[in-house]
This record gives C-alpha cells, sequence and structure tokens, in this order.
DNA sequence: ACGCTTCTAGAAACCACACTAGAAA
DNA sequence: CGTTTCTAGTGTGGTTTCTAGAAGC
C-alpha cells in the first residue's frame, strides 16, 4: 500500500504537521503552512519512515531512517542487536524554512532540487528556522543533552557516566530522551530565554518538563508571570491539551486555594485564588472512580499541608511552577485510560511517564480537604468525564487543510470567485 | 416571593465544496 | 465478478444568531 501527502494526495509525505494531523510532502508543506501567521507556527517533523503514520521521534543512522516513538520500540527496544543503534533526536521547525534551512537542522535530509525556495521565508522572518535553533539551544550546563550545530539534539555524547543505562542505545532510553519537539520552540529567542528563566535549574531534560514549560505559561490571570511574552508560548494545540486536561492541570478548588492564602502559600504569590494545581481534581477521580481516601492518601507523598508545600518550594517562582507542573503531570498520563501511545506521542509526553514518577496529586492531605470540597470537586470531574466524549476531533485533515484556506464572508464559506471578506492567504481583503 | 429586564455563556446554524460510500450500469 | 459512473451524504472552520440560565432590580 503506497502513502501519499494528505493534501494533494499525490506526492509522498515526508513532514508531519502535528495540528493538522497530516502527512505532506515538502511542496504541499509549504504551501499549507505559507497560508497565515498562524499556520506558519504549526509545528512539524519528519514522517516515521516505518509506519508513514507518526510524527518521527528518532533518526537511527545506521538503518538511516526516521522512526516514531512506537517503531522505535519496534525496532530498539526489543532487539538486542539493533539497540545499540546510534540514534538521535529529530528536530522539530516551524515557519517556512527553505530546502538548506532544512538540511541544516536534519543533515540527513536531501530534497530534490525542484524543490525551491519558501515563499515566506522573507515575509516571515520570525518564524526562520534560523532563530528557531537559537531558541533551541538550551544551556548544556542546565541540561543533560546537547545540540550540536546542525540542530541534531545529540543524546548518545551525553548520557554517559550513571546514565548509560538510559542512554538511546538501550530500549529504556525514551523516556530520557528529549523529544525533538521539546527542542522546538515556536518563535524566537526571547521566548527560549523566557523558558529557561521561568523553568530554572530545576528543569532537566526530560519529556515531561515540556508540560512544565507549557503549564509555567498560565492564562494571563498572572500578569506578574507570563502575560505577555509567555503567553505566546502556551501553545495548547502542540500539548494536544484539550480545555478538560487544561482544567484538569488548573482547575484548582476555591477553597484549597483560599487554605493555600491562609497559610501564605503558593497562592499568595500568584495573588489570585485561582492558583493553578491539578490536586483537587486528581482526588476527585480517584474518589470518583471508587478509591477510598486511603487510596488517595497512599498515593501522595508525606506532604501533608500547604506549609510543607510552602516549604518544598521555597519562595521562588521558578519552584512553583515546576511544582505545580509535577503536579499538573499525572493529569496528562491518561489516567481515564482514553490515551494510547500515539496520543502521548502526539502530546509529547513519554509513555513512561507514568511509571517513571509517582501518582502523587496534592500537597494536602484529607484533612485538609473538607467533605463538601471533596465533593465538589467530585462533582466536576463527572461534568467533565460526562463531557469528554464531545471533545472535537479532526477526522479528515485534508478538509481541515482545505477549509483552513477557504475564502469567507462572515465565517460562511462562499463559493469560489465571489467576492469575500476573509481569505486566508491573503492578508488583504477583497472588497 | 414573584415577575421582569439585562447580561452571559454555550450551542446551533450557516455557508461551499472536496471527499466518501453506496448504488447502479 | 470486477470496473466505472453517478449521486446523496458528510465534514471542515469562522462568524452570527439563538437560547437557557443567572443576576439584578
Amino acid at each position: 500500500m503506497g502513502y501519499a501527502c494528505d493534501f494533494c494526495g499525490d506526492q509522498r509525505p515526508v513532514v508531519y504537521c502535528r495540528s493538522d494531523a497530516a502527512c505532506l510532502c515538502l511542496s504541499c508543506d509549504r504551501n499549507v503552512h505559507s497560508a497565515n501567521a498562524l499556520s506558519k507556527r504549526h509545528s512539524r517533523t519528519l514522517l516515521c519512515e516505518r509506519c508513514n503514520s507518526q510524527p518521527a521521534f528518532v533518526r537511527c543512522a545506521e538503518e538511516r531512517v526516521s522512526l516514531c516513538q512506537n517503531c522505535d520500540w519496534m525496532g530498539h527496544g526489543t532487539s538486542t542487536s539493533n539497540s545499540t543503534h546510534n540514534r538521535q533526536a529529530v528536530n522539530c521547525y516551524s515557519g517556512c524554512p527553505s530546502s538548506t534551512e532544512l538540511s541544516s537542522i536534519w543533515p540527513f535530509f536531501q530534497q530534490s532540487p525542484s524543490a525551491g525556495q519558501s515563499t515566506c521565508e522573507q515575509e516571515l522572518g520570525l518564524m526562520s528556522i534560523n532563530e528557531n535553533m537559537e531558541s533551541t539551544s538550551w544551556d548544556p550546563t542546565e541540561n543533560n543533552i546537547s545540540q550540536d550545530n546542525t540542530g541534531m539534539a545529540v543524546v548518545n555524547e551525553t548520557c554517559g557516566g550513571t546514565n548509560k543505562g538510559s542512554c538511546l542505545g538501550g530500549s529504556s532510553s525514551i523516556p530520557e530522551l528529549k523529544p525533538a519537539r521539546l527542542l522546538d520552540q515556536p518563535s524566537g529567542s526571547k521566548d527560549a530565554s523566557l523558558s529557561k528563566r521561568v523553568l530554572g535549574g530545576n528543569c532537566s531534560f526530560r519529556p515531561e518538563n515540556q508540560l512544565e514549560a507549557k503549564s509555567c505559561c498560565l492564562p494571563t490571570k498572572y500578569p506578574g508571570l507570563c502575560e505577555d511574552d509567555l503567553y505566546d508560548d502556551f501553545n495548547m494545540d502542540e500539548v494536544d491539551l484539550n480545555l478538560e486536561k487544561y482544567e484538569e492541570l488548573f482547575g484548582m478548588t476555591l477553597n484549597h486555594s483560599e487554605q493555600l492564602l491562609e497559610n501564605g502559600g503558593i497562592a499568595s504569590l500568584f495573588g489570585t485564588k485561582d492558583m493553578p494545581t491539578a490536586d483537587s481534581d486528581c482526588q476527585a477521580a480517584a474518589a470518583a472512580e471508587g478509591s477510598t481516601v486511603g487510596v488517595v492518601n497512599a498515593i501522595q507523598p508525606a506532604c501533608s499541608n500547604a506549609a510543607s508545600a510552602d516549604s518544598m518550594m521555597s519562595n521562588k517562582t521558578d519552584s512553583i511552577l515546576y511544582f505545580t507542573a509535577r503536579h499538573a503531570h499525572p493529569t496528562f498520563s491518561g489516567q481515564t485510560g482514553e490515551s494510547n501511545a500515539g496520543d502521548y506521542q502526539d502530546c509529547g509526553a513519554s509513555t513512561m511517564l507514568p511509571m517513571g514518577e509517582p501518582p502523587w496529586c496534592s500537597p494536602c492531605t484529607e484533612s485538609s480537604f473538607p467533605s463538601a470540597t471533596r465533593s465538589d470537586a467530585v462533582l466536576r470531574y463527572k461534568e467533565k468525564k460526562k463531557t469528554r466524549m464531545f471533545e472535537k476531533r479532526v477526522r479528515y485533515a485534508s478538509r481541515k487543510a482545505r477549509a483552513d484556506v477557504r475564502k469567507r464572508v462572515k465565517g460562511r464559506f462562499v463559493k469560489a470567485g465571489d467576492a469575500y471578506d476573509y481569505d486566508p492567504l491573503s492578508p488583504t481583503r477583497s472588497y
């Protein structure tokens, strides 16, 4: 069975766009993603050359193939001979990089001469791959991964010593590998520096830190933290985070927040009662699923009150963000059982995460979690569970791609040739 | 307590057309 | 039985409109 570009249906697909969930040839990739500023921000990566349906995760130097997480696991995780293959993380890109730029980030990448230069690289310099690469140049002193000047994240050289067992050479290395998407920042170096500033020294290079980075960029209600600059980095699409999960991440109950406020805890530093954590819903989930209070307590660490939580985080904002993100993390791991490995890939979180981290949720114990609050949380959890089935999913990426570039009048599609007031492909109007 | 008005949030409708699935030839 | 042609139905996103519920008086 042959594979074809989701857009033109003719050429062989080369890249995978997570935002569109589409496999595209280079020509269509440029065509589609040069349509407007938003589409230019779509993060793309190579397509897995084995299954041709998932974004590539690593590049096997020996086999000279790009593989998704599943295929990499199948090919290297179970074979003792293949498991020693030298593999490198595959970088993502956004904007409209030229073939030269693509070759610079993927040295193994070769493009046909017919494919010309990008049509929009000049007009959208902000999205250029150079800046992108710059933004992904994480300080090696802060992370156990380095990036060479080709944009490839070379893991093998940096995971020596005690981490040898978790190198890419082994099947257990996946959680330690920073996915290529982690290296990709949609905008310029400003964002990169911001991310580093927010994440601080607490962030090691683990897939969950992508979530941390995203979680750090909370909605604009936290003006002192990320109102302007950081919000741009909060790309919900890239995290594949639906609203429900967003609420699970940040939907802290008022009562709990007030407790923290009274104790001079985290919320006071945010200056809001909506301080984001995921503990209440996490507990609600556990309770709603028939777990006893003992079970809830069993999965929590010895962090029994807001004061201890406060001390855990010290008084640094960086640590607070790290803390909240870690708490939010378990909700990403698909506790509902609805997610599959592909989903994990999409959201950038490793399938190994649930095993690698203790699934504790809350800095408070049952005693500090009144029954009324718990029932409220259970109610909210049930509501979210009820609405879970209605989340929108794009079934046909090609239709989405066409709808994205279709001309409209007041939001409605117009006939081809008719006057329109909105053309996604053009910044000007047709009046 | 009741009725009315105003406000708000969410759902539904609308549009063109490429695409799909099934029936018919 | 396999291939081709035809047709009805579906899905896609941005905007507007509708509706139910809450809040205020």
